[in-house]
DNA sequence: AGGATTTTACAGCAGATGATACAAAAAGAT
DNA sequence: ATCTTTTTGTATCATCTGCTGTAAAATCCT
């Protein structure tokens, strides 16, 4: 009968991640590793494999955790421009108050080895194509509803939206001040006050 | 009398600037940069001083012959709003075009190091107020020209077309095809064909 | 008690890293 | 020729890096 795990899991997944997130992959090394998680490099290389390996998982920890859960939760609102809404709302919150200046690890993992990475950019890519089919689908359904600019095309709602947020996340690790990113936000927001207006 | 340099200071700077832009500060070794300049390390240490410092000098420079370079050429054309349009077009051009996905050295780098590092976050930050200052004042002067929809502030035109901007320089590192960008930048770039729209 | 299995701790490896020290080289002046 | 100054080349340094090997530890079963 083998000895059991001294660690949880996934609770060591979110420290590592939290790592990751913070500095990126190059800037960690196997030790900074050892002291976020306090466990030690053996234990880490049984349980989550070598520095790619661990960082490649963390990476899609993180993409289930963090970014499909909060679309998951953010559907749950009835109203289509609401879930939209409330989306950019949620990372202007998350970057405004954060004074670590996150941002976000799937954006970030893009800068840093989208373009150097296969796998990585895979796992990045497919993140990046839900948050845009989030903002696609919610535009038409809100659209349907009379409450979105019926000139601008799901599709390139879902483009610009997406567009937004990656920006936003470049705020988020530069100048994560609210206002900024609200300003920033305003104009694309503003399509979905559109049925609201009784235009012309 | 002192031996003279065997390489053009600028030319090397150039090489430099490459390197640092594919691959970020981390990633970068001197060994990157001796075989990317075709210098010892001597000779680097003494043009351009540490790794850190030459990070800096790349860094600024980048930002002095590519952004501003680039912002100045694009204010000689006469229209305000097709200034914008332009340089909206040059990112989407450049990206399309760029088989490296290099992106943009300086948000690539208010990714990687903005956080950390405040002398850094400080060229980053100068460089992206330029780009958010070219779109405010050129949004401004189209308004006042009834080529810009006068219901967005300049303030949040500067803010939401550098977002924009930011949301492009993401996906030229992970996701660069043209019709992408495009869909992304034309709900935005709209804003600015409000007065040929004979509204209301 | 011993046996079996997995986990953890510890020591160490080969190579990489940013940087330094020193000698040779390049150039103009005397 | 020598002198002076800066640049370049080369060897090396101390430390760090991702990773491996091995022994001790933890657990249940017999």
């Amino acid at each position: 009968m083998a000895r059991p795990r001294s660690f949880d899991e996934a609770a060591t997944m979110e420290k590592i991640v939290r790592q990751f997130w913070a500095r990126g992959y190059e800037a960690t090394s196997i030790r900074d590793l050892e002291a976020a998680t306090g466990l030690g490099m053996t234990s880490l290389y049984n349980a989550f494999g070598g520095k790619r390996q661990v960082f490649c998982s963390a990476l899609t920890y993180y993409s289930k955790h963090r970014t499909q859960r909060c679309i998951e939760g953010i559907e749950r609102l009835p109203a289509p421009a609401d879930r939209i809404r409330t989306f950019v709302a949620r990372v202007i919150d998350a970057a405004s108050e954060d004074p670590d200046r996150l941002g976000c690890l799937v954006i970030n993992t893009a800068i840093e080895l989208g373009p150097h990475d296969e796998d990585i950019a895979t796992v990045v890519a497919d993140n990046l194509a839900e948050v845009e089919a989030f903002f696609r689908r919610n535009y038409e359904a809100a659209q349907k509803q009379g409450q979105a600019d019926p000139n601008v095309t799901p599709e390139d709602a879902g483009r610009s939206f997406s567009a937004l947020m990656f920006g936003l996340r470049v705020l988020a690790r530069s100048r994560p001040e609210r206002d900024v990113m609200e300003g920033a936000a305003r104009p694309l927001l503003a399509l979905l006050r559109y049925g609201d207006q009784g235009c012309c």
